[in-house]
DNA sequence: TGCGTTGTTTCACC
DNA sequence: CGGTGAAACAACGC
């Protein structure tokens, strides 16, 4: 799924690939994903040139001359696969279509061509992905909407007392609290897994009762993971089954897997409605605090 | 074929 | 107001 290092590695794909090029065609297969854009019509795109590429969070902005900016949010399972005229791709976000493969696959539901003939083809085999067109001064209006908190990684990274603080606050399970948006942006269900296991914290654990030790891991195994998953232009994970490079991703999607750490397998257990993988060594559930002997508190 | 899947929004409630 | 938990929603593949 799309989170931060994927949507990052768009973005790169959108400088490196297609800036200064002009549009000269737009195929949109399935309207509805414009469904809540500002402008209604992609063909207001043509003439015009990529000038720039943005992201906040997991929210890719892809800038074009006239004023014009293209925000696309990949939800579950979206992918931008750029094709040049020599044959060169370049494709980054769900791995499904086949990167290798023939396009447009069926998923396949804007196209844009550019003057060249190079084409970004942006699939979503789930269609809950979504495009907004805009004018380029509504763009700062339409992110602070989404309330995001600072990054998981880069120069906007969080600080170490930020998310102590906000921890602080929540007696949720500590997973739950690091997926929500607006405490820390770009984590979704795969790096929020690798991240607790980097830092060898039981994912149900209430997250006002992280030592401060605890925290100051849970804050490198955020980034940790995040530039991990980045230097993998992102993690490749099919129907909930991981395929792992170098390592990485640890635990997600590797249920009965042998712990790289450890060698304990992986668990799969449920936590505030979201598939959790961990190691149930390296991350033991605390201990509580009083109460002794009665049955383990139900955590998650 | 009904269920699992996840990022996000919404809502009732404390 | 802010935190919580649950439900809803998007639509597909297995």
């Amino acid at each position: 799924m799309p989170e931060l290092p994927e949507v990052e590695t768009s973005r790169r794909i959108v400088l490196t690939d297609l800036e200064g090029h002009t549009v000269e065609r737009v195929v949109v297969r399935l309207p509805k994903l414009f469904r809540s854009s500002e402008i209604p019509s992609a063909e207001s795109l043509i003439g015009h040139t990529v000038i720039g590429a943005r992201r906040r969070a997991k929210v890719l902005m892809i800038d074009f001359s006239g004023d014009l900016t293209l925000m696309v949010h990949f939800k579950l399972a979206g992918q931008l696969s750029v094709h040049h005229p020599d044959g060169r791709r370049a494709t980054a976000g769900h791995p499904v279509p086949k990167p290798d493969g023939e396009y447009p696959h069926k998923a396949t539901h804007v196209e844009i061509w550019f003057d060249d003939g190079t084409v970004a083809y942006f699939s979503d085999i789930r269609q809950f992905g979504w495009f907004r067109l805009m004018p380029s001064e509504n763009v700062d209006a339409a992110i602070d909407a989404f309330g995001f908190g600072p990054e998981g990684t880069g120069d906007e990274r969080i600080s170490l007392e930020a998310l102590k603080k906000a921890l602080s606050r929540r007696s949720i399970p500590v997973k739950t609290a690091i997926l929500d948006q607006s405490l820390v942006a770009g984590v979704g269900n795969i790096y929020a897994d690798e991240a607790l296991w980097f830092a060898r914290i039981f994912p149900g654990t209430p997250a006002n009762q992280l030592s401060a030790v605890a925290v100051r891991r849970l804050w490198e195994g955020i980034d940790h993971a995040l530039i991990q998953g980045l230097a993998q232009g992102g993690a490749t994970i099919i129907h909930q089954k991981a395929y792992p490079v170098d390592g990485f991703p640890a635990v997600h999607g590797r249920e009965g897997e042998p712990c790289p750490r450890c060698g304990t397998p992986i668990q799969k257990i449920e936590i505030g409605t979201r598939g959790t993988y961990f190691c149930p060594k390296c991350q033991k559930r605390p201990r509580p605090k009083n109460g002794g002997s009665a049955s383990g508190t139900e955590i998650g």
